[in-house]
DNA sequence: AAAAAGTGTTAAAAAACTCTTAACACAAAT
DNA sequence: ATTTGTGTTAAGAGTTTTTTAACACTTTTT
């Protein structure tokens, strides 16, 4: 479960927010001031709602400060309408960026689109396109269609798709998956691609996996 | 270089977003409907700009079969400001939503937040004007499109673009390319040299790789 | 200017690596 | 005790890369 940092002084708006997020399974933590902000910021937090008139330092340096600590996305929640004062924010390093009064799904749907990016690689199901991979139970799915992968096979795919688009090398694969005491054959670890190459293909998934030569493969999507 | 595709029927609109983009360094593609936007889409490509009133699809399926094919960020475009549908875009996976008439420095900071997601782990890049080679993925690109290079050429390459300026005596390259035990002949450095300047011509580089007769190659910038 | 030494390019042979299938040993489940 | 599933190894076919060899070319030396 992730956790929203809300940043704002009014009382009731906070409440508010909390309440909204929370029923939408996030924990929540509030602040009311930016300099509270920068106190109860820590590593536990994964997204800050950020609104700009706040008592005390003003936002641009509150992001400033925030990104500092942790650089964790930023939704910054505002009635300012002035186009200047909009980039500048972008400029900080804020990722998004709503105009009061907004609409809560709206908001919900922001948040959602942001907290994914941090996702791919910690997250319990990585989706990608056909595949979806749940870390938690185990399980893959092509097309909703769970299949079967034995351990290694699981361990194998899930750290190429966790590095979608990058060569994982064999010795990475090896140090990964297997002990480091005894570390498999390379042919041991064909078969094994081969195995899961063979599983997805009969799923109806498309051909992922990629042969780097002499180097590993890569999950290309 | 990113590559953003920009789906919009208007002509003045699409032209107008192209240049933006193009001054702000990224490759452009256009596509003027979504059917077009469908055909076009491909693995070069690292963003969608989606404008919603398209002739024949309608955006919700265009998103739809966009991710399908694979998953990158879509920014939708539109007048419509009804909230449903703003929701029912989220739910299908757009990543931002910006409300025509918009600002183009704002459209280019959300660009910016959306593609920084994808930069962030590919750290370990060297650039050297239009050559840019990543040693943690083993990929080298050319005014941003990939070229495949075998694992030696590229460890000769990226010894060579490390001491840039400097001479690489063959028998460094020899000792730091190849096992010691067993050293290749000259000639065979030769042919590995001259494989690596065509891929790099035939990509549109420079002809950076230099001869020091008898010593070794210089790779001067 | 001619000879010698070194380099560039191409094609073909050789080597290295990969893929797939099958077999076997072993572990887990029935 | 039997069945089912997994991990590893081996072997042959297939693919890609590396090296060798040949010849034309360039630079250096004599």
């Amino acid at each position: 479960m992730k956790t929203v940092l809300v940043v704002e002084d009014d009382k009731n708006i906070n409440e508010m927010l909390g309440e909204v997020l929370h029923h939408n399974n996030y924990n929540v933590k509030s602040a009311y001031s930016g300099t509270e902000a920068l106190l109860v910021m820590n590593k536990d937090i994964d997204l800050v709602l950020l609104d700009l008139m706040l008592p005390g330092k003003n936002g641009e340096e509150i992001i400033n400060e925030l990104k500092k600590i942790k650089n964790i996305p930023v939704i910054v929640m505002s009635a300012i309408t002035d186009i200047e004062k909009k980039l500048d924010l972008f400029k900080l390093g804020a990722e998004d960026y709503v105009t009061k009064p907004f609409n809560n799904e709206e908001l919900l749907a922001r948040i959602k689109v942001h907290l994914k990016k941090e996702n791919t690689l910690d997250s319990d199901v990585i989706k990608i396109n056909e595949i979806e991979l749940n870390t938690k139970t185990y399980t893959i799915a092509v097309n909703g269609n769970n299949i079967n992968l034995s351990k290694t096979e699981f361990e194998i795919l899930k750290l190429l798709i966790q590095n979608s688009n990058k060569v994982v090398t064999k010795s990475i694969i090896f140090d990964t998956v297997w002990d480091n005491f005894y570390s498999a054959d390379d042919n041991t670890l064909n078969v094994h691609i081969s195995k899961i190459r063979n599983k997805l293909k009969k799923a109806g998934a498309k051909d992922y996996i990629e042969t780097i030569w002499s180097i590993g493969y890569k999950f290309k999507n």
